[in-house]
DNA sequence: AAGTGGTCTAGACCACCGC
DNA sequence: CGGTGGTCTAGACCACTTC
């Protein structure tokens, strides 16, 4: 069952990990001008496909000498943008969540600022724990505009983003803040962690494609279950 | 003082940034076909400097419609390897630190397979406060093989990535891993935070150009001073 | 229908690496 | 020195947005 890409640039980056999978971690891969002839694509389109690849650390360059196989597939997801279903899933683990409520806001200062509202703007407020295969996994806050969305329309049991898509707004990029906390007694008690634990927090302002704010949402994740792998690189040299 | 930039994309990067800094988030940027001839470039060299530029989210693209200002300035910093010191330098801090112990170790398992070692291979340890405007910030636990930088060379006054640097070790790349943890009374005293703080922890295996894994570094965040802010894309439809 | 960014071609020269 | 990735050119067609 291959999957029908649009692209050429995708179809290369698949055909170069399939070569990935039956190699070793800086084992020496084919030269660009080599792929552009297995692959009868120019050298921009191997190379946009290698951008991609090199991005989540599958792939890595060295000038002058060649590209090679990255070194564990453990690490090789870089941040990227996902729901907590897609998160879940890429851990082969599968999302569920319970609401634990669902009300109408007024926006204080702060959620007005970072969604871009009025102050005491309408907005609503769904407050859920997120399971991964039925074990509690993490505590999200999240808070919509209720001109986008309003509390009267909102399915509980479906996806949050689907309901976005389906008003034509999906969401494209975030800003995203980690930050470490102490848990509540009573979030200690949901998560079903020792009280007093540690969680990993994230703060995120998700946005359309026109940079509109679509939500804020605010969640915690249990830190013995849950930390972010990422791969960065630098730009220059080194101070 | 203009910086004699090597590469074209580089001065057009810098010259959309000019634009930029007299603009409000959301502004319209000029077309690339308009910025070609403006710096009288392909559009290519339009388009690196355009990557460059959206990786770090100050403009985005909207297909079919344009270019635009970034958000905020604020979130304009996505994930890159930095050291300590340029970190605090990019958010106005001056950095420094206080070693705490310096020690030969041998690798044990854990360590050996994150740095590629044999077991009990010879590798020192480096403890140290790190500091921004001379206030406790970060505790920081250093790795490194031997074979790379003997205990007896190392020189406690000067920077360890410049270390590196003399002995024609450049750190390109690192797998870096993200969690809350509690800190310890001692951890806690030393970081002048109150007993039971939680902290941000940052696990990291850096390694050269070529794959060799150059440190391991164990490296605790004041919660309360510290945050990870970065901009996340997606890359495909949501969920 | 016109304009936008996204993709793609078929070339080219360069800095750097390894022999 | 030849080969590598890094940059760059001058075109082209496409899907999509905007009017």
């Amino acid at each position: 069952m291959a999957q029908e890409s649009l692209h050429k640039y995708e179809v290369v980056a698949a055909g170069i990990i399939t070569m990935i999978e039956d190699a070793s971690p800086h084992d020496l891969l084919p030269t660009e001008r080599a792929l552009m002839e297995m692959f009868g694509v120019s050298r921009m389109t191997i190379r946009a496909a290698v951008r991609k690849l090199s991005e989540t650390g599958q792939v890595y360059n060295v000038p002058g000498s060649g590209m090679y196989v990255g070194f564990r597939e453990v690490f090789s997801k870089s941040p990227r943008l996902t729901s907590f279903t897609e998160d879940m899933r890429s851990r082969g683990l599968e999302a569920s969540s319970r609401v634990l409520s669902a009300q109408s806001v007024r926006a204080d200062s702060g959620l007005a600022a970072r969604l871009g509202l009025e102050l005491d703007a309408p907005c609503f407020r769904l407050h859920r724990l997120r399971l991964a295969n039925s074990e509690p996994m993490a505590i999200e806050e999240v808070f919509v505009p209720e001109s986008i969305l309003r509390l009267d329309d909102l399915d509980l049991g479906q996806s949050l983003y689907e309901q976005f898509a389906s008003r034509g707004l999906q969401i494209y990029r975030a800003e995203q803040e980690v930050l470490a906390v102490i848990l509540s007694a009573s979030d200690c008690q949901l998560l079903q962690v020792p009280d007093g634990s540690a969680a990993i927090g994230v703060h995120r302002v998700s946005s359309s494609n026109r940079g509109r704010p679509i939500e804020f949402a605010r969640t915690f994740y249990r830190s013995d279950r849950y930390t972010f792998r990422m791969i960065v690189n630098r730009d220059e040299a080194v101070q």
